[in-house]
RNA sequence: UGUCCCAUGGUGUAAUGGUAACACUCCGGUUUUUGGUACCGUCAUUCAAGGUUCGAAUCCUUGUGGGACAACCA
């Protein structure tokens, strides 16, 4: 019976495969995970797949999950990648069992490529690169074999070892697994294993100037960390075999061999997902850096107001498989969206202010309105706003001719003040140019929001949302959009990416007027701005200079029409 | 002139040889003191051709289309 009210839910395949493993045999309490990001750049949502399925395996199974880095290039990693690393599992509520580094195991690497050097499958090479990219071939044409490929093991173990003494420059002898020059596979075409890289390691310091490759270096970790499935991207299918080629020079039977498995990477349209192509919009200086809020990065998602469930939520719907993802940015937009209705606190907040002065209103009166704070939440409780004489509304919610049709002001149409009163529109005063500058209008005092009367029951097309002229804190409000202008920004070799850049992916208001009750607003709070959007505090924003960030506009089904 | 992977509405994901479904998007409607939310509804799907089978999205073959592979990157 109890399985019966269990929620049944498809696997997807890579749980498929786990059990599919369990049912041969393989004991649940074995199973364990890595999610081994490499420290050259910051985390984006595509990572957000991986580390999502990582560490929800480990949830799944209650198995460890390791948090590796694949720190094996110290020409492009630095310790600032991986404390924002860190830092954004972290915030992402995502708990590692250990904290490795493929650094830690380059003595283990170096023991093993001796052993494979004794054991006639390693060798030193000399030659330039160029010259060993020619013997490689191509796909369809197989490569030859190196001049060196034939040195006594002697001679590669002296060379190896002078090459880990620092006797060489870069590029002068490089270590390659024998394996078959002429193999289909040509990451398969003897290997390399190690290079020489006179640079300083954020971990090692100068202890190295040799540094293993990447598939030397991860199936072994992952090996020595003893995961169960080490699951990537599709791009290293290819790699698969040389990752099995590899464990099988060190796996001992009595070990748990890991296993690689493929995913396909999380594209999301609008946006680009490339390390590379992220950093020179930050060295461009096009965007503000990796958090700035148009960025597809978890620090970016951050500071634009996205929350952990939400991003948790969208990788859950976008699932597992091994087809090429294009998702809609809609789809990430509705996760935000459906988090951020329930759990933030509704605000008024004129972005465009435009003056209206209430004239059978007494001057000099103020009362105290009460507002519910979420709708969606019957203990999020009420909060006070103070109703005057004169507020602001906004600019584009008054049309001085207004077809009824059409929920704004107009010169004679009516509308309600949000928790206020009905108004009627009377006159529109205007500047020089004809532009509308103030509105004056009435009141019908009867009319107060939740007094019961017959005169509030009214029903009246539109309900605006404002904030008194007197009682309100200025605020800069950034309203971001979407940085890209096509689907796919980076979907033609020949174009730039940059080329597509959204100038309007980022407007600054700076005269918006804010409800009272934000004055202590801090960093990273949310809020919906009534009949606007979702928004927070930006990093920067202090108490004499308030900034909020538009997370998402409400959805709008009126402005398409 | 190769090897490998993939192919289900616009997007993404299910259906594990037995009624092709769910989410997002789009469009329409009901409710509403947010043009929000909620609720209801419409449109729309198995790349093609053969084969196996009582029965194929699923298995096989061929074709087509898309992607990956020639860094001293990961």
């Amino acid at each position: 019976m109890e399985n019966l009210r269990e929620e049944k839910r498809p696997l997807n395949f890579i749980e498929q495969i786990i059990e599919d493993d369990i049912n041969d045999g393989f004991s649940s309490d074995k199973l364990k995970f890595r999610f081994p990001p490499e420290p050259n750049g910051y985390l984006h949502i595509g990572h957000a797949k991986a580390f999502c399925l990582n560490f929800g395996l480990g949830a799944k199974y209650n198995a460890p999950v390791n948090l590796r880095f694949d720190d094996t290039n110290p020409s492009k990693e630095e310790q600032e990648y991986v404390d924002a690393i860190k830092y954004d599992l972290s915030w992402m509520g995502l708990k590692w069992a250990e904290e490795c580094y493929s650094s830690d195991y380059f003595q283990q690497l170096y023991d093993w490529a001796i052993l494979m050097i004794k054991n006639g499958r390693a060798y030193v090479d000399s030659q330039s690169s160029e010259a060993m990219a020619t013997q490689k071939g191509t796909p369809t044409v197989p490569g030859t074999d190196s001049p060196y490929r034939n040195r006594t093991v002697e001679e590669n173990l002296d060379l190896f070892n002078r090459m880990k003494q620092g006797e060489f420059k870069e590029g002068e002898h490089i270590l390659r697994a024998k394996i078959d020059m002429k193999h289909t596979n040509m990451l398969m075409r003897d290997p390399i294993m190690y290079r020489v890289m006179h640079k300083s390691h954020h971990r090692t310091g100068n202890d190295w100037c040799i540094y293993p490759m990447y598939d030397w270096t991860h199936g072994e970790s992952d090996y020595i960390e003893q995961i169960s499935h080490s699951l990537c991207s599709l791009e290293f299918k290819a790699h698969r075999e040389l990752y099995d080629w590899f464990l099988d020079q060190v796996c001992d039977a009595s070990k748990i061999r890991p296993k690689q498995r493929e995913f396909s990477r999380l594209n999301l349209n609008y946006t680009v997902m490339s390390k590379r192509k992220l950093m020179q919009l930050v060295e461009d200086k096009i965007v503000s850096g990796w958090d700035d809020p148009r960025m597809p990065t978890i620090s970016g998602l951050r500071r634009r107001g996205y929350t952990p469930a939400a991003i948790h939520k969208f990788i859950d719907v976008a699932g597992v498989s091994k087809r090429n993802q294009m998702i809609d940015v809609a789809l990430l937009e509705s996760c935000i969206r459906a988090d951020l209705n329930k759990t933030t606190n509704r605000i008024m907040a004129v972005l465009n202010p435009l003056k209206l002065v209430i004239t059978n209103y007494p001057e000099g009166k103020t009362e105290v309105v009460m507002a519910e704070n979420n709708p969606e939440d019957e203990n999020a409780g009420h909060r006070e706003m103070i109703f005057s004489r004169e507020i602001y509304i906004e600019k584009d919610d008054f049309l001085e001719e207004c077809p009824n049709k059409i929920f704004k002001l107009g010169i004679g149409k009516e509308v309600r003040l949000k928790h206020g009163y009905i108004i009627n529109g009377v006159e529109a005063i205007k500047d020089a140019d004809g532009n509308v500058i103030e509105v004056l209008c009435t009141y019908d005092e009867k009319s107060k929001s939740g007094s019961g009367t017959e005169e509030s029951k009214r029903k009246v097309k539109g309900t605006l949302h404002w904030v008194s002229a007197s009682h309100n804190i200025k605020a800069q409000v950034n309203e971001y959009d979407r940085l890209f202008s096509v689907e796919a920004p980076d979907g033609e070799k020949e174009i730039d990416f940059k080329s597509h850049i959204n100038p309007n992916s980022l407007s600054i208001l700076n005269d918006c007027a804010i409800e009272l009750a934000l004055k202590d607003a801090k960093p990273q709070d949310r809020y919906q701005f009534q009949r606007i959007g979702y928004f927070c505090v930006d990093d920067d924003s202090t108490a004499e200079h308030l900034i909020f960030n538009r997370t998402a506009t409400l959805k709008d089904g009126w402005s398409k029409k």
